[in-house]
DNA sequence: AAGAGATCCAACCGCTTCCAC
DNA sequence: GGTGGAAGCGGTTGGATCTCT
């Protein structure tokens, strides 16, 4: 009889696109036993690929807080700025496009961008435009300073893109929430939803203390009691034109040891309230 | 209608970095 | 400090789809 490792030695990784089975199987999978040592995941998820393309396929594929879709021409003024600044650092451009992966970004780059700055520098147009340069919609929404730096951390929320929530968070969840803001859901007794907060943050404690709500039917909010430290997903385009800049801080994701690309947000209740 | 070329994008590959021991 | 395994990252590939002739 052979070992069960002799076996699993033998048993070739398997290529290629992903179905929706092994989509479910990896999603389940990771719902139940949060984000671990990736080698393992396989194995134990039962799939015949190796850690790393379930990794590449969490982070670009399943994962919660995936926009997927065309690009804003905002988005697209950012990674053209982002790209003067950083080169081809596509994990850095992806912390300031929250909902969108680098090989997103870089495939974007590859097959339409580049193209684009390579013809404006043929026909001698300036290009990206320089962000003081760019239309005055933007100077205009919400940030009194008018800083003209490109996306630093502290203007980098001026205009947040739609984030999808999809597959973790069904409209009927949605619709059972008080639209009005002025009561949060407790994250009991959600299913769905409690599996997403705890996926994207990573299982830790940072949970505890959680509660959601419907903002106006703008944002989904995610409240942290302790420390007063907000979580905004934000689902509508120009939301963050409702707030001015002594409202809105951003934190790095880091400071959380969270590792995806959400920003989050210091408010205050009466502002959100006030919405 | 058909086929050739262009385009898009998911996934792979290989190198680098990080981290525990 | 050295080593090995895991994770992160950017470049590249290959197949599906689209567009043009």
């Amino acid at each position: 009889m052979r070992s069960k490792s002799s076996e699993n030695a033998k048993l070739k990784h398997k290529k290629g696109l992903w179905s929706p089975d092994e989509d479910q199987k990896l999603r389940d999978y990771i719902v139940n036993h949060g984000l671990g040592c990736w080698s393992a995941v396989p194995i134990q998820a039962g799939l015949q690929r190796n850690g790393k393309s379930c990794r590449l396929r969490w982070i670009n594929y399943l994962r919660p807080g995936l926009k997927r879709g065309i690009f804003t021409r905002h988005e697209e003024e950012i990674i053209l700025t982002l790209h003067c600044t950083l080169g081809n650092k596509w994990s850095q451009m992806s912390r300031y496009l929250p909902g969108r992966t680098d090989n997103e970004i870089k495939n974007y780059w590859h097959s339409y961008l580049k193209k684009k700055v390579e013809n404006s520098e043929n026909t001698k147009i300036p290009f990206p435009l320089n962000y003081a340069q760019r239309d005055s919609s933007l100077e205009s929404s919400g940030n009194p300073g008018g800083s003209s730096a490109p996306y630093s951390e502290s203007d980098g929320c001026r205009k947040l893109p739609k984030i999808m929530f999809a597959d973790w968070l069904s409209l009927d969840q949605f619709h059972e929430f008080d639209a009005s803001g002025e009561s949060s859901v407790s994250r009991n007794g959600c299913r769905s939803s409690d599996s997403q907060e705890t996926v994207m943050n990573g299982g830790k404690e940072l949970n505890e203390g959680l509660s959601y709500g419907l903002v106006d039917d703008l944002a989904l909010k995610y409240e942290h009691q302790e420390n007063g430290l907000y979580d905004l997903i934000i689902c509508e385009d120009d939301l963050c034109e409702n707030f001015s800049s002594s409202d809105v801080s951003l934190y790095s994701c880091d400071d959380f040891g969270q590792s995806d690309t959400r920003f989050l947000y210091n408010l205050g209740e009466a502002r959100l309230r006030s919405l």
